[in-house]
DNA sequence: GTAGATGCAAAGTATTTGCGACAAG
DNA sequence: CTTGTCGCAAATACTTTGCATCTAC
């Protein structure tokens, strides 16, 4: 069982307004990835008076301190998801939108292999797999 | 040896006007991504009565007739670069933005499997790797 | 008490679009 | 000819920001 967002703002120096409070609360309620129109309307059923501009600060601020993910898949705007442990990459289903989280370490150790060939310390990666559900 | 842009749009029934060859002609001729301001600067050189706006549609009918590839990278603008047969992906030098091509089939075939077991077919993928140069 | 956070509305970016004029097939 | 394209400027979509006020610590 790992960390609530509350308690890595906390350990991470970020002060724990409501709004970040609600904001935290939603994004660890969401099973989906919503982008910051669906965040902002989760939020402000809970708390109407949250702006639009604190969602999108904090979202900001969060996926610098690390607790969020942003993904931009194609065509879509930017989405959000709460940041755990395991890694994991995102199979996106091209009809429905649904997304799958997958993980694969033969895949992982390969791209570093792939960056160590060209000289270089692999910080970051994005691997996105679009496809179409079988019958 | 793959077929220039211009026979691409023929072949695809694209209209060919003066403005796409000279759009065609500067995307060819680019070894890098540019992004549409890159592209348009390059463009207005050769001809300073093209306007951004078609510029736009340009890449987006180019993209749409699989003449182009568009690439989002992290934080960045759309990128584009010519699609021709070999497929590729990107390694992305963090610090100078510098971007390296590289194919990897075993990924390749990799991906494949993962959306199999879910039960998709893969359609497409975007695998984008960052790193940081060695020293 | 003070540095930092918020709400609001205005300003930025990147991209798209309506429209009348124009050009490719 | 006719359909699609172009340039222009206005519109849109998403995101950021200046400022006065407020709040967590």
């Amino acid at each position: 069982m790992s960390e609530t967002i509350e308690q890595k703002c906390l350990s991470k120096g970020v002060k724990l307004t409501d709004q970040r409070k609600v904001i935290a609360q939603v994004m660890s309620a969401s099973t989906d990835h919503p982008n910051v129109d669906e965040l902002y309307n989760r939020v402000s059923k809970i708390d109407s008076k949250i702006s639009i501009a604190t969602v999108y600060r904090t979202v900001k601020l969060f996926e610098e301190s690390g607790i969020l993910a942003k993904h931009e898949f194609k065509g879509d705007k930017a989405r959000y998801e709460e940041l755990n442990e395991g890694h994991h990459d995102h199979l996106i289903d091209v009809k429905s939108g649904e997304i799958i989280e997958f993980v694969d370490e033969e895949i992982e150790k390969l791209q570093k292999k792939v960056a160590e060939k060209y000289g270089y310390t692999l910080v970051d990666h994005k691997l996105e797999l679009y496809g179409i559900k079988k019958k």
